[in-house]
DNA sequence: ATCATTGCAAACACTTTGCATACGC
DNA sequence: GCGTATGCAAAGTGTTTGCAATGAT
């Protein structure tokens, strides 16, 4: 299991050194869209010494070769997702959770029209969110 | 036509002050999606003594009311818009220009959720937005 | 020995906060 | 004159940068 992440590092020319591989771990188990915060403050535990600039130097790193996704919705923070199949976000404005939300719920098509052109304008990548008050924070 | 617009500020209870009226201006005139420092910018010109704390006040208050919505594509920069019919986005990543995009274009139900639930959670808010090169850019 | 990775501290950009001043009714 | 709006400066937050130290082959 470890070794797949290891490889899917090594296929996109990552060299899979022991913190890249934590922290693309992290995210690949923990698929709450964390912080890098939230990243940084899961792996000190098991690695002391570690940088919250080695934290945003992976991310860059795992996002240009396209292993991870960046989601961007309040601007005051960045938060990263190893699922990089096409979805949109619920984000609750009460709470503060990201729900992950299929693209079939949102009466979008499936496709994400990256590639193609809108109005002229070349895609290369689409997100869809909504806010609003979740589930748990109805009550 | 200053006086709809001081008049759209008074019926949702907010005083038409000076500055209040030229930044709900300037973003009603503009619909370039500007930032905070864009509008104060612009406006710097014919108000000297205007201070960025004045904008971000009054940026908040529109929002709060209703007046303006806000956009956050990259984290690090919130842009405003005096439109606030329902509408994607799009960004160049090469020039930075910020397009709107209707929503029969993206494929999308016309109504926005606002107000119903997806997934068990209450809509308040929808944003969908594309990445990718522009049409002028692409020569 | 060489090159890449990591870590620290400082710099940065945008936004918010606290409080004093000025304005409008 | 009183309450609100404005402005300045400082603090706060998340991220980036420069460079030295460390680690791997």
């Amino acid at each position: 299991m470890d070794n797949d992440l290891k490889d899917a590092l090594i296929k996109k020319g990552i060299s899979p050194s022991y913190h890249r591989l934590k922290i693309y771990e992290y995210l690949w188990e923990n698929r709450t869209h964390p912080t890098a915060d939230d990243i940084y403050n899961a792996i000190i535990k098991q690695i002391p010494t570690l940088s919250k600039t080695t934290i945003y130097n992976t991310l860059k790193t795992l996002g240009e070769k396209g292993l991870v996704s960046s989601i961007t919705i309040e601007d005051n923070e960045v938060r990263y997702d190893a699922d990089i199949a096409f979805h949109g976000h619920f984000k609750c404005t009460r709470c503060g959770a990201l729900y992950d939300i299929d693209p079939e719920h949102i009466m979008l098509d499936k496709k994400n029209n990256v590639g193609k052109k809108i109005l002229g304008h070349l895609v290369t990548e689409k997100q869809v969110y909504y806010k609003g008050i979740c589930k748990k924070c109805q009550h």
